[in-house]
DNA sequence: ACCTGAACACCGTTCAAGT
DNA sequence: ACCTGAACACCGTTCAAGT
C-alpha cells in the first residue's frame, strides 16, 4: 500500500491561512489568496469553510486546543512555577522570532469589531485557557494568595505579555519584547 | 458676518476615519464607507488623502501630536509621579469606555504588515513619545535609577498598558482592565 | 465528495471631465 | 479648488454545473 500522499486540501486551506492572519490579521484574510497558494479555486474554499467565520473560528479553536496541550505538557514536566513562566514567555517569543509573527488570539483581539460572533466566542476561550493555566501555576508560586487575587495576578501576567508582543512587533525589534518580559520579572509580575 | 459654517470636508473624513479604524482597524477602513459618511463621493476622498496609507498616517500622526500635547500638560500640572501614572492609565481606559475602542497605534501595530511604510513610520513614532514620557515620569518616582533602566521600565509599562486595552477589548470587560492595572500597581511595575 | 466558472455587490485607485 | 462617473482589478459569497 501507498502512504496517504494526497494532499489534504482543509489542512493545507487551514496552514496557509494561519500563517496570513499572524501575520497581517483576519481582515486581510483572502479566499482568493488562499486558493492560489495551495493550488484551487475560491470557490472551493467555500467548499471546505462555507464562510470566512467559518474558517476565523477553525483557525481559533485549533489554536487553542493546541496551545492547551502543550501547556498541559509544561505542567506535568515540571513544578518549578519560574521555569514554566520562562517556557511560557518563549512561546511569545517564537511568534515574534517567526518572520514577526503575533498570537493569533492577540491579533484577532485587536480586529474584535470586524469579527463575526463565532470567532470572538473562540478568542475568548484562548484567553480564558491561558489564565486558567497562569492561575495554576501562581497557585505553586503562590500557595497561601486567594482564588481571587491568583486569578486577577494571571490575568495581569497574560495582558502584559500581549502587550509585550504587540509593542514588539510594532516596533519590529525582538530585544523589546525579552527586556519587557526581564522587567516584568525583576518587578515581581511574573514568578 | 457669518461664522465659518461650511464643513471643512478633511476634517470630517479624518474624524470619521478615526473612530473606524479604533473600533475595527486599519484594514477596514473603506473609502467608500467614509465617503457615505460625510456625504460625498468615495472618488473625492482620494482629492484629499491621495492614498489610503496617507490617510492612515495623517491619522496616527494627530493622533500621536494630541497625545503628546495632552501628556505634556499633565506633566507641568503635577510633580506626583503616581498622579500622572493614573492620568496616564485613564486615557487608555477612556478609549474602551468609548464604545470598547483601542489606542489607534495599539490596533496598527497588530496590523503592521499591512500597513504601508509612511503609516509604520508614524505608528514608530508614538510608541517613541510614550516611552519618553514614562521615562520622564519614572525618573521621578526612582531617581537614583540609570537612564537604561528606567527607559525598559518604562517601555515595560507601555506595553503592559497596551496589552491590558488589548485584552480587555478582546473580552469586552472595562473590569478586566481596571483589575489589571491595579495589579500592575501592587507587584510595582506602576508606580 | 470535491471542484469549477460565472455572477453579484463590494473594495482602492485612476483619470478625464465637470463646476 | 473641489467634486464626479466610469473604469480597472480586487474582495466574499452564491449557485448551477461538472466529475
Amino acid at each position: 500500500m501507498m502512504a496517504k500522499t494526497k494532499t489534504d486540501m482543509r489542512e493545507a486551506v487551514m496552514t496557509a491561512a494561519k500563517a496570513t492572519v499572524q501575520s497581517r490579521g483576519y481582515n486581510a484574510l483572502s479566499f482568493r489568496e488562499l486558493a492560489k497558494e495551495v493550488g484551487i479555486k475560491s470557490a472551493s474554499v467555500h467548499y471546505h469553510f462555507p464562510t470566512k467565520g467559518d474558517l476565523g473560528a477553525a483557525l481559533a479553536r485549533r489554536y487553542t486546543e493546541e496551545g492547551a496541550a502543550y501547556l498541559a505538557e509544561l505542567l506535568a514536566t515540571s513544578n518549578d512555577a519560574s521555569w514554566c513562566m520562562d517556557r511560557y514567555a518563549a512561546i511569545f517569543r517564537a511568534a515574534l522570532a517567526n518572520d514577526n509573527r503575533m498570537c493569533l488570539c492577540g491579533i484577532m483581539s485587536a480586529e474584535l469589531d470586524d469579527l463575526p460572533a463565532e470567532v470572538r466566542t473562540e478568542v475568548d476561550r484562548f484567553a480564558e485557557m491561558n489564565v486558567g493555566w497562569l492561575t495554576q501555576i501562581l497557585s505553586r508560586a503562590r500557595p497561601s494568595t486567594g482564588e481571587q487575587d491568583l486569578q486577577e495576578c494571571a490575568m495581569a501576567i497574560f495582558a502584559a505579555i500581549e502587550g509585550a508582543q504587540l509593542v514588539a512587533r510594532g516596533c519590529r525589534d525582538i530585544g523589546i519584547y525579552d527586556r519587557t518580559i526581564r522587567a516584568y520579572r525583576t518587578t515581581g509580575l511574573i514568578p
